[in-house]
DNA sequence: TGCATATAGTATACATGGCAACTAAATTCC
DNA sequence: GGAATTTAGTTGCCATGTATACTATATGCA
């Protein structure tokens, strides 16, 4: 079995990343009582007020559960609130509340920063790549969801 | 406020692609009992049978809390044990059992196909840089760990 | 109309990982 | 030698995420 160099594995090196960004972030706005997950969910619900639950948690890729319970975290602290939509009432609705609108431009100020720590020292045209590269990989993911299962295409055709 | 492009945020995106691969993956292999997680620390003690939980938690970096617990895990379904030091009491020793090999070989398999999938369509030399980013961002990241923690450089000087 | 199916959201169980506090053992330093 | 410090590992608590099963409501179709 031939020695692969497992420092240039890129599945673990990305969540390595993700981790390591995610951590240095959360580090950073400990004092403020919220962490990164939470600030992404409260980014798109700026930017689309009103969204379903269904709907955001499609946008953020995660499960409805993942998402209900972090919605319920941030209710719980008045950041956001579930209103019930007049026409179908099974819909939860979501709005942010007046009092979070400065704690999302602080984030982005931060997430920003470390952003820019993150990429020190790598060119403009190299970042982009980055980015394009992911995207890309992204999408591949999605597509390749669920079409193998083990043994390649042995069990997955019932 | 400036509008940002969030589906070009590589650190959601890192995040995104991350949490896919490990997705797929572990659906892949589930009917195994493993994860990948959980195969990845196999792999280290295949390559350093013997090697210490602490020098395993720096090189996998994370924490030894963690590490303890995913070795729980590992050593309830007997794929690894614990031994004692000879000179050291602290220390416990971190062996594979024999059983487990043959597992390894085959979630070795299982995760370059999936890293291929991941890639498929994007050129070699992309790969590579990719991989070159990620490690200048690992590297970035875990030297700027703990340097500041909110209002850039307000709070850390004590 | 009325049953089958799909959709929205919740609840539960588990894996992974962080942080903090703790014990035990080894090492350093006076 | 002995106190102070460091190191190895564990335990508790929490956030995030998956998978699964459940309830309530809407929708489609005979």
């Amino acid at each position: 079995m031939e020695e692969e160099n497992l420092n240039r594995n890129f599945g673990f090196l990305t969540h390595d990343v993700a981790r390591l960004m995610q951590n240095d972030f959360d580090r950073r706005v400990r004092t403020l009582g919220i962490t990164r997950a939470q600030w992404r969910v409260l980014m798109w619900v700026y930017r689309t007020p009103g969204v379903s639950q269904s709907e955001l948690a499609d946008t953020l890729d995660v499960q409805k559960a993942a998402l209900g319970r972090m919605l319920d975290r941030l209710a719980d602290k008045e950041w956001i609130e579930r209103r019930a939509d007049s026409e179908d009432r099974r819909i939860r609705r979501v709005h942010l509340s007046k009092e979070v609108e400065p704690l999302i431009a602080t984030m982005r100020t931060i997430a920003s920063e470390l952003r820019a720590a993150a990429m020190d020292g790598i060119p403009e045209q190299e970042r982009e790549k980055f980015v394009d590269t992911l995207l890309h990989m992204k999408s591949n993911l999605i597509e390749f969801q669920g079409i193998n299962v083990i043994g390649a295409g042995v069990l997955d055709n019932e």
